[in-house]
DNA sequence: CTGAAAGCGCTTACAG
DNA sequence: CTGAAAGCGCTTACAG
């Protein structure tokens, strides 16, 4: 039925070693016959079987991306970026929702590890380091997005967290707030760690504590939850930092259903900058990361890996930036009121 | 380096051929050497590579799937529920992002067919049905998902886009509005020309007529300014019927950035209800679409395909809700006022 | 119950 | 400039 590369040798009278020579743009053949022999390749609709080409020891041109959840816009974005750039350097792109479970993770290594992909972009939390293991020792090249492991030395693309949520804890405590609370992702999450330091440290700096009971984690589902959780506290928080959009969304909700304004009740801040922070009622002020950029530098972190599997492995760090928007202003309400009194 | 079948079958001192029957399960072999080989397998960590089985006649287990853009968010959960029902059948999928253009379709399309992927759900527009044609005369089972091609019998799953549009049109015209507007996607994308008909005709059966000059087709980078347009007419809509929510969050910033106020000023209704709808200010009406659903059936329906190619492909249907949040409401600031003045 | 052998569709030295 | 042959890592009749 599908044409191979015996029909075409056949048809165009020579053997299947010149035909490859020609796909591969190879060997020493003369200029008449390579052009008849693409002709005919043409006419009969033949396109080389990739899975053939790769047992025989070249690329499958196909990598794994490792995502939470490819449908958090967060996700879907860097997922955009992976591809196009994946694409530009011929490589096709297979998702993989770990949903952060390690599980999952693993289940998912293993199965990339199977279809011998080229490489692995890894963008998801996990609990243990050792369900890399397989792969790393399987001599699959890997980089990490936006995650960061320590001890071990992989190419990665981060964005400087810390500095991000440091610039969360200004932006608020330049508003007047002094009570703040944190809306965290789960502790396993490395990226989220270090936001929270970062803003932690900075409040400190200011003089102002971020008491531990104010930083709450979230799962999947109990955003809006932990949210009202604060909301509820003796000492409602003034302003909110959320570790990433989607939860920042949900503190909005937590917010609205308590009969609170925003900015005026509550200031939230954000993370991730996605198309859903420019959708929120009000517009919603969040921590912007440099999402193609992070896709882009991550494939070329992979593609060299690919290239020269020896090289040391690069880190990067991006900065990212404050998108000023309006979930977050100015103390209005208070003003006169002793700090005490709040 | 990584281990082969040889290797496991000299471990074990038997055959390759006894060691791919423990694989896959088959042949009578004896139960403790069943055990004793897949001892060895765990122990050496051996997996069988896919490629060189799929070489053999058996399938790669890879799925592609083409949308518009994976970054937009309706597109993103559709890709996590396909993913998600892909693996429950044991499918990975390949995402392909095509923007709608037929050459990025046709690229994708044949690199799919290289990579001989055993399906492939195709949730993208395309001018030419005839950059299918290599997929479908190459044999590749191909189901449709939210995509409909009249005259090809081709196994889809779609919502029932007339009765969208229509429910849409309804809702507007039970609040009271009369001078309708329309931001439609690309012509070339079925499902937002149903969506309009549907619209249209439940309108023009009320006795309102849809003026041409009031339905404006968008691009991907176009839809503020198509509202613009619609806003700066003479005789301004009171309501504007989006086809999917990307546009309506476009059509907001353009009310918005008029000066106008949502929805006393102008109501909007969107399609899809994707996350994005719950987030907008007003939270957006919307029509909802089964999203989950449609993802799994389409995945179902191509492994339908995958196991009997004879089928007779299904056509399903699904019903679209209607997600009545604050959009959208009674012309209150008109009342009164004689239909002609508006 | 198990092995030898052919074959999947390619690529790559090696001859000539 | 081009072909014969081995090999990639499996599966599948076919023998025995």
């Amino acid at each position: 039925m599908k044409a191979t590369i015996y029909d075409v040798a056949k048809e165009a009278g020579v053997s299947i070693a010149t035909v490859s020579l020609v796909i591969n743009g190879k060997g020493k053949i003369s200029e008449e016959r390579r052009e008849e022999i693409r002709r005919i390749m043409e006419r009969m609709g033949y396109k080389p079987s990739m899975i053939a080409s790769a047992l025989t020891g070249k690329k499958t041109y196909a990598l794994g991306l490792l995502v939470p959840d490819i449908s958090n816009p967060f996700f879907a974005e860097i997922a955009r970026a992976v591809e196009d750039e994946g694409q530009r350097h011929g490589y096709s792109v297979f998702i993989c929702s770990t949903d952060n479970k390690d599980e999952k993770v693993e289940h998912y290594a293993a199965l990339l590890q199977q279809k011998n992909v080229d490489g692995v972009i890894i963008s998801t939390g996990m609990q243990q380091l050792s369900v890399l293991k397989p792969l790393l020792q399987g001599g699959v090249p890997v980089a990490l997005l936006a995650r960061e492991f320590p001890l071990v030395t992989i190419p990665s693309v981060v964005v400087d967290d810390y500095a991000g949520g440091a610039a969360a804890a200004e932006h608020l405590i330049s508003l007047g707030h002094r009570r703040l609370a944190v809306l965290a992702e789960q502790d396993s999450i490395s990226s989220s760690r270090e936001r929270v330091r970062g803003f932690r440290q900075t409040a400190e700096a200011a003089g102002i504590s971020l008491d531990p009971a104010y930083v709450l984690s979230c799962g999947r589902k109990d955003g809006k939850e932990r949210a009202m959780e604060l909301l509820s506290m003796p000492n409602r928080p003034s302003a909110i930092f959320c570790c990433n959009d989607l939860l920042a969304i949900e503190a909005f909700r937590a917010v609205k259903e308590s009969g609170l304004r925003i900015p005026q009740d509550c200031s939230i801040v954000g993370f991730d900058d996605t198309v859903l922070a420019s959708v929120t009622d009000p517009p919603l002020t969040t921590i912007a990361q440099p999402i193609e950029q992070l896709g882009q530098t991550a494939v070329q972190l992979l593609v060299r890996q690919i290239a020269k599997p020896g090289e040391e492995p690069e880190k990067i760090v991006l900065r990212p930036s404050i998108s000023v928007r309006q979930s977050a202003s100015a103390l209005t309400d208070y003003i006169g009121k002793p700090e005490q009194a709040l």
